[in-house]
DNA sequence: GCCGTTTTCGGCCCGACTGTTTTCAGTCG
């Protein structure tokens, strides 16, 4: 077991508690444990027999015991009795926009509702307005905020569904009777969420695999439960995972192969346009094949499918039907942006503001990653919540990365924040300050409600002080939970041109914003996009990295991308 | 829950906003 998971219990068990109305810091005490397990630098299992337990900050007698109890039992004893204690669809409401623990304890408390069904029952019956501290425009938000969960409910992360795929494609790879399996669909057209997760394998075998895919075998490998199976074919099956993500894997002949992964990723527009321009050439393609009149056509893979159509090769985040492939035909088909030729990172967090990690420790992981600069945006001073840098926390920060420039002649540490833009447009900071500083983040945490055209201006405004170098993730949308705030980011990128501002591509799983599809508009106006982690821990400067391929799906190449740059030239662009 | 002490109990981070109130509680970042 993990202490991913331990972190998931103690984050659940506060959770619990908040509901139940506990001691405010009691249940922080539980998040704060939480948060420093999933953290932790030394090894659990190495504190748990030294008996160091006590060592950890925020660990006293009651939460040190905890830990041993779930290292001997696999379980802890008082959570179980809260779960038990709790009907499980409480937690769910928590998940609605407006609802925090105190108003799920009074609805469920009044109205006995339990779970999301009921509650949109009751706000549809007009239960809520009257309950103490609740009213018409509380309901209002509700629904919506239902709505908003109903219409993600079956959907996921490009990254969670990306770690599932690989674990099953692994196990049907490693299956006897499976020439080679390939994850297809929207995961591989690397679409930010995702509805399902769409396999394909080759073989000789059908009945065989298709057996294992449906059978106890697979789910024992992938140590998951199977919830239900939805669809047993010959060629076609669909399972769902405990974790409720979709699975469907389609069997195929190896000789059908690359004509049915091609027919599998989709999109169904890039198919249908693939299928017409292969129609007026005198082909038929089909998902089992291409065809020129009874002659079957051998393609060995995808490439020479596409060849054999007078097409280059579509990598298939591009296959959108959004110009690829009149690309294709043309020779002109993007040189995508390759991980390898990122040289550094900006938008990195330090535990000077809400990061968890020193900046010493952030420097040497991007080191030992490869990168040659580091530029560190830490809060700016009105992000209370996130430890914002006052004036004097900055100086102390600007001489520990002098010190450590000298330390690292080979490495560049940059000197940035990410100032907030506050409502009136302008920074965080007075001009002297920010002249100090080698790069500028500019985004919005605050005020998320106003009107679009407000908003549009807030942000032009900011991106009008000379000091503003980078705008951070410019629609604030967290996927499946937060929607975009309103603003109109046509203006905003054409400014961006015209000003040379740099935008952000934010790697966060849960942002990657901009999105890929105004990734495209901003590169056509020759807009420099910087693929920055926004890490808060070492680990996360791996989401640079691992998020490309969405940015990559804005047809981004090398030159497009800030920091593809090398050092010399970023500091000639930066500090000159 | 933890922690530190003026050491066994009292404090623990906060500011803005919203919607509900009629002075404040809940939520969010």
């Amino acid at each position: 077991m993990s202490k991913h998971e331990l972190a998931r219990i103690f984050h659940e068990i506060g959770t619990l508690l908040e509901i139940k109305g506990e001691n405010p810091f009691k249940v922080r005490a539980y998040y704060k444990a939480a948060h420093t397990v999933d953290n932790l630098k030394d090894d659990l299992e190495e504190l748990i027999q030294k008996d160091r337990l006590n060592e950890v900050p925020g660990f006293g007698t009651a939460l040190s015991q905890k830990v041993l109890e779930w290292k001997n039992t696999g379980t802890i004893s008082f959570y179980e009795q809260l779960k038990q204690t709790t009907p499980p669809g409480l937690l769910d409401l928590l998940r609605v926009p407006g609802l925090g623990p105190k108003k799920v304890a009074v609805i469920s408390s009044a109205l006995h509702i339990t779970d999301l069904e009921m509650l949109e029952t009751a706000c549809r019956e007009n239960k809520l307005v009257n309950l103490p501290g609740f009213g018409l425009k509380t309901q209002e938000k509700i629904i919506a905020g239902l709505q908003f969960l109903k219409e993600h409910r079956s959907s996921f992360l490009w990254m969670v569904g990306m770690e599932w795929a690989l674990k099953l494609q692994a196990a049907l790879n490693a299956h006897p009777a499976v020439i080679q399996g390939e994850i297809a669909g929207s995961l591989r057209r690397c679409l930010p969420v995702n509805n399902s997760i769409d396999l394909i394998a080759a073989t000789d075998n059908p009945a065989a695999v298709m057996a294992f895919f449906t059978g106890p075998d697979l789910a024992k490998k992938l140590q998951i439960d199977i919830k239900e199976i939805t669809r047993r074919g010959e060629r076609e099956s669909t399972l769902v995972l405990q974790n409720d993500l979709p699975v469907n894997l389609t069997v195929t002949e190896p000789q059908h192969f690359p004509a049915a992964l091609r027919y599998s990723t989709g999109s169904h527009g890039h198919n249908q346009a693939l299928n017409r321009h292969a129609r007026d050439l005198g082909y038929e393609l089909r998902p089992d094949g291409l065809r020129k009149g009874e002659t079957q056509i051998d393609c060995r893979n995808e490439t020479e499918l596409y060849q054999h159509l007078g097409l280059s090769y579509i990598p298939p985040e591009l296959r959108e039907n959004l110009g690829e492939l009149e690309a294709a035909v043309d020779n002109k088909v993007p040189k995508l942006v390759q991980p390898e030729e990122l040289q550094g990172l900006f938008h990195v967090h330090t535990n000077y503001s809400d990061g968890h990690c020193s900046l010493r420790e952030m420097v040497t992981a991007a080191i030992s990653r490869g990168y040659h600069y580091l530029g560190i945006a830490d809060h700016s001073q009105s992000a209370f919540y996130a430890h914002g840098l006052s004036k004097e926390a900055l100086s102390k920060q600007w001489a520990e990365i002098d010190q450590l420039n000298q330390e690292y002649p080979d490495f560049k540490i940059f000197k940035g924040i990410e100032a907030d833009i506050l409502p009136s447009g302008d920074l965080d900071y007075d001009p002297e300050t920010l002249a100090q500083f080698d790069f500028v983040i500019g985004s919005i945490h605050t005020q998320f409600r106003l009107g679009e055209v407000e908003m549009t201006e807030r942000i032009l405004k900011a991106m009008d002080n000379p000091y503003f170098t980078m705008l951070g993730h410019p629609t604030g949308r967290l996927l499946l939970s937060r929607p975009a705030y309103a603003v109109n980011l046509e203006p905003i990128i054409k400014k961006a041109a015209a000003t040379g501002t740099i935008i952000e591509f934010n790697a966060n799983p849960y942002r990657l914003d901009l999105d890929w599809s105004w990734c495209r508009q901003a590169k056509a106006l020759g807009v420099s996009i910087a693929i920055n982690p926004d890490a808060h821990a070492v680990e996360e400067l791996d989401l640079a990295r691992l998020s490309l391929p969405m940015a990559r799906k804005g047809w981004l190449e090398k030159n497009d991308v800030f920091n593809t740059k090398t050092s010399a030239e970023i500091q000639k662009l930066l500090i000159q």
